[in-house]
RNA sequence: CGGGGCGUAGUAUACCGGUAGUACGCUUGCUUUGGGAGCAAGUAGACCGAGUCCGAUUCUCGGCGCCCCGACCA
């Protein structure tokens, strides 16, 4: 992408609304613009960063059994009132609207009964079990406050996961493969080191639910860390019975603020049983189908992200997470060769299907440095008179600021090896 | 939802009961060109409604919007 076709732009300063740093540094860069409270637009740069984030995710689903579906927005009231989710004194963030006809419609916070009620048509024997289903689909909360830049909206982009089991065993089996997954993803988008498995209430059918906590000053959770053991409990399990029963003590649990980026839960038979979703097992009998289910919110990590990965410049990407591979930034100061040398060099990675952002803006140094350090791309190739006459072009790494001099023949390789 | 704060050019801000100033941006020209350049000339603004007043962007009330703290987060 050349830069100068590029049509957002980078600013100096934060819209004045925004305190936190996810959302001051994404709208200063031009990832994402803000509709209104609590919702925002990705734009260009922002939706390349989603779509790496939707591909690790569902490169990690579809590795355990994950079958892609996309079911719709709106919902029937019908099924939430079997669940006795659609009071707004059961559920509390329910956006209703209504039909011409004046019947009600719920916009969609999360799809376990739809879902449910859907894979009812397609599980009738214990034959057709284990099955799993998951989607990127957007998510409507009546929040009462928005807050968080990008981490708490009103709407927002969330990969939801179903499963589908015949018995508690075979629940437990996969929501074990469900957490080993959930943490390649993290690891994958650059802040596993600082995410930890967390113990919290909820499981219907289980003792606990899990969260996925990372740790961050800017989080809105308060976790409670054995760094030793790599897992977490949630500030609502603080009671000496269950701390014993996960094996921690209590002296050596550290406190830390958090932002929840992933949730898992074993509903069992709840919402399964209430919707009438079964199956015949070996004896012919009709059983409920065992469930469970799993959200990354895509907006949040990518908030989550920014929160953590990030300098006094900018944003300083992972390499999986980032818009572009590269960047290229020409300083020409009006050098015809230094352009013909920038344009062969986009040319060259464009063949060689590297992701780049080409600065080819007539604009100075010093204003091509400080957008590309704001926007956070992690290889910047720096081509001017100087790298000319030296016989290469100058690469910078974002997070370490290391800088190399590469003759152009070896840059392909330099860039594919990282 | 309780409490608090704030709405002035595209952005960030200042002053004022007598119609608004600065910086950045943007436009034009010249100079400049490895860390957000310089000079010059332009461009562009009071959230909405009602009230008080000779006169309201300023004061009062209402609405709408935004932010923060708390509560909430199935």
């Amino acid at each position: 992408m050349r830069q100068s076709q590029l049509f957002t732009k980078t600013r100096k300063s934060a819209p004045k609304d925004e305190v936190t740093k996810n959302a001051q540094l994404l709208i200063r860069a031009g990832y994402i613009h803000k509709e209104m409270a609590g919702v925002y637009d990705y734009l260009p740069l922002g939706f390349r960063v989603i779509e790496n984030i939707r591909k690790i995710i569902r490169e990690e689903m579809n590795a355990i059994g994950g079958q892609e579906v996309s079911l719709s927005a709106l919902q029937d009231p019908e099924i939430w009132k079997a669940t006795d989710r659609w009071d707004d004194s059961k559920v509390d963030v329910w956006f209703k609207t209504k039909l011409k006809n004046d019947s009600e419609l719920g916009l969609g916070c999360t799809h376990e009964e739809p879902m449910a009620r859907m894979m009812q048509e397609h599980v009738s024997s214990y034959r057709d079990l284990p099955r799993y289903a998951y989607q990127f689909q957007t998510k409507f909360r009546n929040e009462l406050r928005a807050k968080s830049g990008i981490m708490r909206g009103r709407e927002f982009l969330m990969k939801d996961m179903y499963s589908f089991s015949r018995n508690q065993e075979e629940l437990d089996a996969f929501y074990d493969k469900a957490i080993q997954a959930y943490k390649n993803v993290f690891e994958r988008a650059g802040i596993g080191d600082k995410t930890y498995l967390t113990f919290a209430s909820g499981g219907m059918f289980s003792k606990f639910s899990h969260e996925f906590q990372t740790l961050c000053d800017a989080g809105e959770d308060r976790i409670f860390v054995d760094k030793e053991k790599g897992i977490a409990v949630n500030e609502g399990m603080m009671r000496d019975e269950i701390l014993k029963s996960l094996g921690v003590a209590r002296e050596t649990l550290v406190e830390s603020k958090s932002i929840e980026v992933g949730n898992i839960f074993k509903f069992g038979t709840r919402y399964t049983s209430e919707l009438g979703v079964t199956f015949k097992d070996e004896d012919g009998k009709d059983m409920p189908v065992v469930f469970g289910s799993y959200g990354i919110g895509l907006g949040r990590l990518m908030g989550a992200i920014v929160e953590l990965l990030s300098d006094a410049k900018g944003i300083v990407w992972p390499k999986e997470i980032a818009p572009y591979q590269a960047h290229i930034i020409a300083i020409s100061g009006g050098n015809k060769d230094v352009i013909t040398e920038a344009n062969n060099l986009y040319s060259l990675l464009k063949d060689h299907g590297i992701e780049t952002l080409y600065d080819d803006r007539d604009l100075r140094a010093g204003e091509k440095f400080a957008d590309s350090d704001l926007i956070g791309i992690p290889t910047r190739l720096i081509v001017s008179e100087k790298t000319l006459s030296a016989g290469g072009v100058e690469v910078v790494s974002r997070s370490s600021g290391a800088t190399t001099l590469v003759s152009e023949s070896a840059i392909i390789d330099v860039l594919t090896k990282e």
